[in-house]
DNA sequence: TGTCCACTGGAACGTACGGCTT
DNA sequence: AAGCCGTACGTTCCAGTGGACA
């Protein structure tokens, strides 16, 4: 009954307190305003590119450039929604389907989205690919459409699955009989062209475009023209709006994180019950996602991901090398009562940890002492405890005490 | 100058699983 | 039910390597 009275309390504070937000949807980064400061160029280039299919003719294909939260994805969503109208207007048969790669996650289920899109559902699994994109180019084919297809973050896909699709994909018009396709293909990696055969590569970039990073004042007057729709007039000082755009300008003028910082700024700021949006709650902010961040990325950790990261944990050496991490880790799987993998399994748990940002993980060679990787924890100690602790099922390890083996008692001597 | 360490990291393959088509 | 499929996760094999040391 106790929980019952604070949650009450909670609820009550929430609904009563002085509301700072307006509209905080309109924060979020899937939101498409109706003003994309500072890209009307790109919009009307990428625009003047797709006008074609209202006059019934396919457009080029299109590859868009840019690093994360320059606009590339707005500005498209933006340009092909209006395109759509547009094309009812004149009576023209035109559709477009989004699909991020990266989200989706493999070539089948990318040809699943889009078979889905013009009407034909497909398993989640059992069939082969083949069989998904022949579906798909069917039901495409008798749904007599101009059909613009736009591949998301298609550098992560091409990197880790190859460009055997793309080729397919761009080869589609010539079995089409009645519908006809075009392709705009957006990357975050500029060097995309590196890992793309030279055919697939000339068929995708029959034009192209580049989004350049936002400075810090551009990133001021997109954030201040969201918060005049997101945030009660007068409550984000000038400071706080500062601040956000100078820490994205800083990231690469990424706009997307300029909003999620302006966002939680506004949040921290409405649970302490402030008047006003200040620099303070910016900087909480940024401190508050970041923890966010790193606490769910081990949360999602795979069990031997985690007992990787615990023995980083439990050497606790500014720099470990892969052998002594294997040797604990192998300690850590006795005392847990689970199987061992391989150290060269382990190898590529360590790389994965490293891209999360969770470890530090350099290759260095010592001579003759071999080549190793130099690993060490990349976040707080106390974080990872505060979140292992909260598993019961880590606690006999939690205060394992380490045996230094004969091999790491090798190893430290030399280096 | 060549040797040799302690790995790295690519590639091919294996296994378990859920789910399709016929 | 048989045969095939994609996905996730793992193993096995092995060529390659930066640089300290003899």
């Amino acid at each position: 009954m106790g929980n019952e009275n604070v949650l009450d309390d909670v609820f009550d504070n929430f609904v009563n307190r002085v509301n700072l937000f307006k509209d905080r949807e309109v924060l979020r980064h899937d939101y498409i305003p109706d003003k994309l400061p500072h890209r009307e160029n790109q919009i009307r280039l990428l625009g003047e590119r797709v006008a074609p299919v209202l006059k019934d003719a396919r457009c080029s294909n299109i590859f868009i450039y840019g690093k994360t939260g320059t606009g590339k994805t707005a500005v498209t969503k933006y340009v092909l929604s209006h395109l759509e109208a547009k094309a009812k207007q004149y009576g023209a048969q035109v559709k477009f389907c989004y699909v991020n790669c990266h989200v989706t996650g493999s070539v089948y289920r990318v040809f699943a989205h889009l078979s889905q899109s013009v009407g034909m559902s497909i398993p989640f699994t059992g069939l082969s690919v083949e069989e998904v994109f022949d579906r798909f180019r069917v039901s495409l084919d008798t749904s007599r459409v101009l059909f613009i297809i736009v591949l998301d973050e298609i550098d992560a896909l091409i990197k880790e699955k190859g460009d055997a699709f793309m080729y397919e994909l761009t080869r589609i018009n010539e079995t089409l009989v009645k519908s006809k396709v075009s392709i705009i293909g957006i990357s975050n990696d500029l060097r995309l062209k590196e890992f793309l055969d030279p055919r697939v590569f000339s068929s995708l970039s029959e034009e192209e475009l580049v989004f350049r990073p936002y400075d810090a004042s551009e990133l001021r007057n997109i954030l201040l023209e969201r918060s005049k729709l997101s945030f009660q007039e007068g409550t984000l000082t000038d400071s706080a709006l500062s601040i956000c755009s100078a820490l994205a300008a800083a990231e690469h003028g990424d706009a997307r994180r300029a909003l999620d910082l302006l966002r939680v700024a506004g949040e921290v700021a409405e649970r302490q019950e402030a008047k006003s949006i200040t620099e303070v709650h910016v900087q909480q902010a940024e401190k508050h996602i970041e923890h966010d961040r790193v606490v769910d990325a081990l949360n999602n950790l795979t069990l031997h991901s985690k007992l990787v990261l615990l023995s980083v944990y439990h050497l606790n050496k500014s720099s470990a090398t892969t052998g002594e991490i294997y040797d604990v880790y192998n300690e850590l799987c006795g005392e847990f009562g689970v199987g061992i993998l391989t150290q060269r399994r382990l190898g590529s748990l360590v790389t994965e940890l490293d891209a999360m940002g969770l470890v530090n993980a350099k290759v260095v060679s010592k001579g003759r002492y071999g080549r190793t990787k130099k690993i060490r924890l990349e976040i707080s100690r106390t974080l990872v405890r505060d979140v292992f602790d909260a598993d019961g099922r880590f606690n006999r390890i939690m205060d394992y005490k380490v045996c230094a083996s004969k091999k790491s008692v090798l190893n430290n001597k030399s280096s």
